[in-house]
DNA sequence: ATTGAGAGTTTTTTT
DNA sequence: AACTCTCAAT
């Protein structure tokens, strides 16, 4: 059955560790790869050992987190065995797979809904509503994320034990059953139910069990590092009889622990199945040297980690660059400056760049700078287009054709467009519907017979009625067509077409290129589509997943959606405490040190050019605060940095006048905290002498006593004081001459190399050395100044 | 039923 | 600042 090989495996290109991996079949084994190790080869040659000495396709499935990372493995196992049929994919698909096979056992029918994290808040809203429970002081969000941190603890309702005294839980414990009644009710489930189902599905059906355990006799898991109890059970049933299983990960790189992953799943996999294969991959072929060092360096601050080498043959490699801006609008123009001339010097690509941050909210300011300079970018969000309300708008549509019973989506689109069917309306259905054992849309048929209801808003629930009756009858045809017809009979895309506002424009855009989806889809499956499966391959679907890798543009993103990709040039902002560590794990140890590993995620993308920076203000939900620098900064090494801290342009001239008492105590605040923080860590940034007192002007303890490599930003050690700096229109313009050396505060050491216009429109053109860029400068408004003879 | 003012929130987020 | 929710007025 199984095909020959027609194609050649060369093992010859992979380190003894590597090969040692892939050669590996039967057996547990457990990979631990640094990052940049090669961890993706290994596991798609793995899969491709495996098919070359005589294992099926079927019989393998390989578990990821993310769409990405699966359609990054299949096509790279496409290349090594074209072909072959190995399941790839998420653990939320793999599960949501079955359940559609078993849907009857766990009291589901096949047609379930996937509840996102949207649709889940608004029906556990409806139940508190039903209900009428007290929340006392709690938002349903945190009863949500409560619920689900159970849920992935693998505790189901009837088995939670509300912790003694705890407010949130006796909340919890009463809502908790009726919410899950409901999603019961309306077919549905959200992503925790995915897993858990599964999970309990394989324990309560040993002999299906079995079979699936036989079934899938060769299991691979890549970051097991970050898997939770639920996978964990998941994982387990299916390598009893056959402990076929591969995973692969890093402890330093776990960094969902709040989504309750459970690095113990990763350390005690030796005890759970003894006779492992341990193989290390520790090379790194990603980064430089010196990145690699500062990484070392911090997460070796780690307590609760497992020593590991890494090391690189790579190059030594420039020193890291940390950079110390006055405010955060600097921090942007300054990163969207350094950008914009490396590209338009030819010497990077606008593709080459990432910048990271801790959160989505720190991105702004750099779409701002980029945009004016007219760098293209993307910022990849976490959900982004299907979560866009238009969109969840028409999928609603689809959702109420494809289960009748789903009533979060049914109560999205009753009155979108407008029908002058109101909350107090679907009220009292969705009351009459409770009454006669009714599902809502059930209700909503007999609209005439509620005795609340009058006859005109009777009539128009018997409308829409009739156009979803209307609607079902295409859901056998091609998706592209059933969603036009949503589009044009329910009035919708009317709604926006006749709005002149530019939001609706955008908003019929998004919704023209939803009909682009569908059509996709229908090409992708011509023969088994069908609206269910599109509603299910969108449901796990996130933005991060559409990034695309090959346009030219410089990619924004959080730290956590970092993980498993690299760039030549990294930048990571706003390193700075409270934020990096984030103000609410600084409490717990265990979470200041995943935020030391997100860290460490972040540094270890950068192949050739890492460069961190924090600000001294930073705007903050409305407010300007100051900023300290993160205490993991000190825990870097200073032989592999360089401090970078640029001069001072005009607006903060304008900032440090109207700001100097909020300034001043801002920095003594800086001061204060840095020397309580004080650690005897040998690779401190810090100084061995205790800095000396400093007016309130005077440089951070960080920038003291010039501990770091100041040579390509000489304006470091000695920057001025504000009303001093001789910044912007200190210099005459007519002082400058071609072939003069010229400092910037930002590109360090130039040499102009032409001058044009007169008196304030003079204009220079500088070539920097270190940046091989060249920029151009009005004089009488840039922080130029001659190299030489500088105050 | 729709609109607008005021109040209260606000991490990260593979799915 | 930006978002959502609530409640009162239209």
């Amino acid at each position: 059955m199984n095909p020959p090989a027609t194609w050649q495996l060369d093992l010859t290109s992979l380190t003894p560790a590597q090969r040692a991996a892939v050669e590996h079949v039967d057996g547990p084994l457990l990979i631990l790869a640094g990052p940049g190790s090669g961890k993706t080869r290994v596991i798609t040659h793995r899969i491709a050992y495996l098919l070359a000495h005589g294992v099926h396709d079927y019989q393998i499935i390989a578990l990821t987190f993310t769409n990405k990372a699966a359609s990054e493995m299949q096509s790279r196992v496409e290349q090594l065995a074209p072909g072959s049929k190995v399941w790839l994919g998420t653990f939320h698909r793999f599960c949501s797979r079955l359940l559609r096979k078993y849907a009857t056992q766990v009291g589901l029918e096949q047609n379930f809904t996937i509840y996102d994290s949207d649709d889940s808040l608004k029906a556990l809203k409806q139940t508190i509503q039903a209900a009428n429970i007290e929340l006392i002081r709690y938002q349903p969000e945190q009863l949500r994320s409560r619920i689900s941190w159970l849920k992935n603890q693998m505790i189901r309702a009837a088995e939670f034990e509300p912790r003694p005294g705890n407010p949130l839980d006796s909340v919890v414990a009463r809502v908790w059953p009726l919410y899950q009644a409901r999603l019961l009710e309306s077919n549905a489930v959200d992503f925790d139910d995915l897993l858990l189902h599964a999970a309990h599905l394989l324990r309560d059906n040993p002999e299906l069990r079995h079979d699936l355990d036989a079934r899938y006799r060769y299991l691979m898991v890549d970051e097991y590092q970050d898997t939770n109890l639920v996978q964990y059970a998941i994982v387990r049933a299916l390598s009893i009889d056959h402990p076929n299983l591969a995973v692969t990960g890093d402890p330093d790189q776990s960094i969902y622990g709040w989504r309750g992953a459970s690095i113990s799943n990763m350390l005690e996999f030796e005890r759970d199945y003894p006779d492992v294969r341990v193989v290390k991959l520790e090379q790194n072929y990603r980064s430089t040297k010196r990145i690699l060092q500062v990484a070392d360096a911090l997460i070796a601050n780690n307590q609760r980690r497992k020593a590991k080498i890494l090391y690189t043959e790579n190059a030594e490699g420039r020193p890291v660059s940390l950079i110390r801006y006055s405010t955060q609008r600097e921090e942007a123009e300054g990163i969207a400056e350094r950008i914009a001339a490396e590209v338009t010097a030819g010497s990077r690509r606008p593709r080459d760049f990432a910048i990271f941050y801790r959160t989505n909210a720190l991105s702004r300011s750099l779409e701002v700078a980029l945009h004016e300079r007219g760098v293209p970018f993307q910022l990849i969000k976490g959900v982004e287009f299907f979560q866009r309300k238009e969109i969840k708008d028409v999928l609603a549509y689809l959702h109420v054709l494809n289960n009748p019973r789903d009533d979060v989506a049914l109560r999205r689109i009753v009155n979108t467009p407008a029908r002058g069917i109101g909350p107090t309306t679907v009220q009292k259905l969705a009351e009459y519907a409770v009454q006669n054992g009714l599902t809502l849309l059930e209700a909503m048929r007999r609209a005439g017979l509620v005795d609340s209801i009058s006859k005109a808003t009777a009539v128009k629930v018997a409308k829409f009625i009739t156009l979803i009756d209307q609607l079902s009858l295409s859901t056998a045809g091609p998706l592209e067509e059933l969603v036009g017809l949503v589009l044009t009979e329910s009035g919708y895309r009317q709604m926006y077409a006749d709005s002149e506002a530019e939001e609706d424009q955008d908003r019929l855009a998004n919704i023209e290129e939803l009909l682009t989806v569908a059509r996709q889809f229908d090409e992708r499956h011509p023969e088994d589509g069908g609206l269910e499966r599109f509603l299910e391959e969108n449901a796990l679907v996130n933005d991060t997943d559409n990034w695309e890798t090959g346009t030219d543009k410089v990619t924004l993103m959080t730290l956590h959606s970092a993980k498993g990709l690299e760039f030549p040039v990294v930048m990571i902002v706003a390193v700075e405490d409270g934020l990096l560590p984030h103000e609410r794990s600084r409490q717990d140890p265990a979470q200041l040190e995943e935020e030391r590993r997100l860290l460490f995620v972040g540094i270890t993308r950068a192949c050739e050019e890492l460069e961190l920076s924090y600000a001294r203000t930073r705007e903050f939900r409305g407010m300007r605060r100051g900023a300290v620098p993160s205490l993991f900064l000190m825990e870097l090494p200073r032989d592999e940095m360089e401090l970078v801290e640029p001069g001072w342009s005009m607006e903060d001239f304008a900032e440090a006048e109207t700001d100097d008492h909020g300034d001043q105590s801002d920095y003594l605040e800086e001061d204060a905290l840095l020397e309580s923080r004080h650690q005897p860590a040998s690779s401190s940034l810090e100084s061995e002498s205790p800095p000396a007192p400093k007016p309130p002007t005077a440089p951070l303890p960080l920038t003291t006593g010039a501990q770091l490599a100041t040579a390509s930003a000489p304006t470091t050690a000695t920057r001025p004081s504000p009303s001093a700096d001789p910044s912007i229109g200190q210099i005459p313009p007519e002082v400058f001459r071609v072939g003069m050396p010229v400092l910037h505060p930002v590109y360090g050491l130039g040499k102009i190399s032409a001058l044009s216009g007169s008196g304030k429109n003079r204009t220079a053109t500088v070539n920097f050395a270190q940046h091989m860029s060249q920029k151009k400068f009005v004089l009488s408004a840039s922080p130029l100044r001659p190299a030489r003879g500088e105050s």
